[in-house]
DNA sequence: GTCGGAACTTGACACCTGTCAAGGCGCACG
DNA sequence: CGTGCGCCTTGACAGGTGTCAAGTTCCGAC
């Protein structure tokens, strides 16, 4: 694309730089959250002047909105290997509920953030359109997950997207908070409601 | 109990003027959320000096620990009728879903200070135990009507209490954003979604 | 070499926050 | 009629916040 030279087009090191401070700024944000991560913060958490991280983004808001996409782009796609290589629904069943408690442990910290901007959002109307658009992504991704564990069963989902999406948020959540709590038995508990709750979602098809 | 001269034991006034602060002050806080809310605006929103609040409360962290905990145990007891008096399980389901979306659309504001709350408190200790202490009584509150509508089935519950408050909690959430991004039609689709899962969420009991 | 603009630092501004202390009001009691 | 005490108001303090502008450094281009 561009030249081999040195110089970069400015505009991938522009971007560049935005993901490096935000990247940075996530992890203040995860550990203190929306409310009380201020961006001085961020920046003494970080290699950064607070100065620096204003000249990257235009505002506190622009920041955070750029940091939670960016986080949850990444997250939406973690189980895309299991639903493409399963073979069979228990392997699909038990790679999704591995990857579940996975993420559940190492990851405890971005998914508190996310559900704290997502209940901010209800607050201030800045964070709606972002909140509802991710919303959006995680409910394809657990419709990917489903739809396609019912297809291995010869069968179709029994529930809506919307609502399959609604049951397994309110268990994780339930779950997340038992491991903030310092309940460490909740990963195995959720692992084992996986595999209890799927195969009560789907229903034989009626087709073929 | 005491006598029923002008003059009241100081304490019972103690606790009436706690109790019209923090009534006050939940309004603002329903409005604005967790973070948002300073004890000033609080006070501005009331008929309350900033300073008498103060006086009322040893702090900020007093106020609002006390306004959740006297707002959810109101909220808990909402459903006592509905399961004291049913005769028939379709009744309680009815019944059920009918307060469900009736405090969805007349106390949004309400829940939405009570989940934002919950958020809080997985990164500040300090809310840790009260919201630990509101999900027991709200699990507990779910559990009563489940197993009562077990019981008029002639069934039993075929879930434990912390997954089926885990499922109702995350769907109830579902619909309370829904509402708050304007999205009306989520109340009915609440109402008609629990007729739909109670059913599932019970079995034939075994003994009998 | 030097010029110019991008990248960054530093320091400051204006505002808001929780907290508290000094003072005034009113009312029951002696 | 004082007078003491609970109740409340007002004002202030110290610290933290987002934001921005002036100045400095750096590095490629000519």
């Amino acid at each position: 694309m561009a030249s081999a030279s040195g110089r970069r087009p400015p505009a991938d090191k522009y971007d560049e730089r935005r993901r490096a401070i935000a990247e940075s700024a996530t992890r203040t944000l995860g550990e203190l959250g929306y409310a009380r991560a201020s961006l001085r913060e961020i920046a003494n958490n970080s290699d950064f002047s607070h100065g620096v991280v204003h000249y990257y983004f235009k505002d506190k808001h622009d920041l955070i909105v750029y940091c939670v996409r960016e986080l949850k782009t990444v997250c939406v796609r973690r189980y895309d290997g299991v639903v493409a290589d399963s073979r069979t629904p228990d392997e699909l069943v038990t790679g999704f509920a591995d990857e579940l408690a996975d993420t559940l442990k190492e990851e405890a910290s971005m998914h508190r953030l996310w559900y704290d901007v997502r209940s901010q959002s209800m607050f201030e109307e800045r964070l709606r359109d972002v909140a509802t658009e991710i919303d959006g992504w995680l409910e394809q991704m657990i419709w990917r997950i489903v739809s396609r564990y019912a297809e291995l069963a010869g069968a179709e989902p029994a529930l809506p997207p919307s609502v399959l999406y609604g049951i397994l948020d309110g268990l994780f959540q339930q779950a997340l908070i038992a491991v903030t709590r310092g309940h460490d038995g909740a990963l195995d508990e959720l692992r084992e409601l996986v595999h209890q709750l799927l195969p009560t979602m789907i229903r034989p098809s009626l087709t073929t």
